[in-house]
DNA sequence: CCCTGAAAAATTGTATACAGTCTGTATTCA
DNA sequence: TGAATACAGACTGTATACAATTTTTCAGGG
């Protein structure tokens, strides 16, 4: 039902440059600001300009590049009022998303496929030690779960604006999953965010299109609190991949 | 304040080739679904493939095209659902952007700026006959208010977000105002449509976040009833950039 | 010492050649 | 006649050369 990957053969040139030059930009190899020619990533990287400089379109269209005056990219930092609010859009259309399953119905199946799906990171949480294998398994049906619930909302034109705005750093569903793993409270949070989860698609399941909104919305905020107890934890910060792109406070 | 325009001074092959394209999609040369192969692009536009090239990818970035399996770009055809489903996703964002605004409050003179820009539509109402000239002019003022609007929620990220929502193709704010020169109904619907945007005004004025949201939907549903309208009216449908996209339901 | 201006270097925009892939057709063999 | 294969054409992915523009450097004059 869902067409899942796109199957890549090899993969291509263009695909290597773009996936080079953002773990180059969040491994912090430039800093904020700085410019990125394109000569230089064709030594970093082994391919030529014209993948490089599709692969910079598209990760300036992602947000994480900025064109700059008069011409070239340039590496963009984010403020926490800036992740805040694409928190915060993200949450809003994928409360539309979710609003719009409710209204529209799901199919019995699709519900299944989504409870099985939440069913597994609940077998994930009952194992006592949460590891790299943990929180590796997690993003993935978390991602899973967020997926669907898009695929849900039956539209194509809402899945694809969810899907562009979870893109920006730091705004999609396992932004900061990894940073849990070096915080004391982290199950705890696990156990929150799987509740909700729940009362989600239970929502979503009796139609309550009024109630499934404001449930998404506080979902999407709990990403929100985890960004802050990132910040307090030094540790914590050092596992967050792009953390040199965050511009802390004055 | 507002940064207006990126002053291209003489535009770029690239821009012409993505200036060109959108033209010819708009215009129906390519039907939907169809291929659009390169080499016949540089020989309609008399640019090379590389700019070519990088227009496509905008191209389907903002929606119109679509990347087609195994290789190249496809026109994209829109439903009446798909496109009400786009207006649905701008006018929940413009929602956010202006909850954000009344939340965070605005400065007296850009509330005087918009005011002002709101003072031009209403000089222009006021004539009796909405000519082609009428029509341009309002949809340069309606943009610079939704545009200020965006501005006006002081979050670029969302401002950024609104962009990418308003340029589906008929999901921005002026995506009807073309058909309505030839329906009769028009000038009741200029008047309506302004009367909305001075209430917006009026609660970010007044930091009423909880009245001004649902007040930007119902403007953005507007958009909606336009489509409808223009659905009916086949004379409009000639007046439409694009009306070959659209699927008319079976 | 700083400012000005020209040359040099660096960088991006654009065109194009070449290679690999896919598609459709025709030809050959059973 | 039908099927399989080989060939031809079209198309895109990639590399690279060249042009245009911007930035830097440095020398000379105020």
């Amino acid at each position: 039902m869902a067409q899942p990957i796109p199957l890549q053969k090899d993969p291509s040139q263009t695909d290597r440059a773009l996936l080079g030059i953002r773990d180059l930009v969040l491994r912090g190899e430039f800093k904020t600001g700085e410019r990125l020619p394109e000569l230089a990533l064709v030594e970093l990287l082994g391919v030529s300009r014209t993948p490089i400089r599709a692969a910079l379109q598209k990760l300036a269209e992602e947000g994480l590049l900025e064109a700059s005056q008069p011409t070239g990219y340039t590496v963009r930092g984010f403020s926490e009022t800036e992740i805040a609010d694409a928190i915060e859009v993200r949450g809003t259309l994928e409360a539309l998303a979710a609003r719009m399953a409710a209204e529209r119905g799901v199919s019995a199946s699709f519900l299944a496929a989504m409870s099985d799906c939440l069913g597994r990171i609940e077998a994930l949480l009952t194992k006592v030690k949460p590891g790299r294998d943990f929180l590796a398994q997690y993003c993935q049906f978390n991602t899973q779960f967020h997926e669907l619930l898009a695929e849900a909302s039956g539209s194509e034109i809402v899945a694809r604006a969810l899907t562009r705005a979870g893109s920006l750093p730091f705004a999609g569903h396992n932004a900061f999953v990894s940073v849990q793993g070096e915080i004391p409270a982290s199950l705890e949070i696990f156990r929150i965010a799987q509740r909700q989860h729940r009362e989600i698609l239970e929502a979503i399941e009796a139609r309550s299109s009024a109630r499934v909104e404001p449930l998404v919305k506080e979902h999407a905020r709990l990403a929100y609190k985890n960004l802050q107890l990132a910040l307090q934890n030094n540790e914590a910060m050092k596992t967050l991949p792009g953390a040199s792109l965050i511009r802390r406070r004055p």
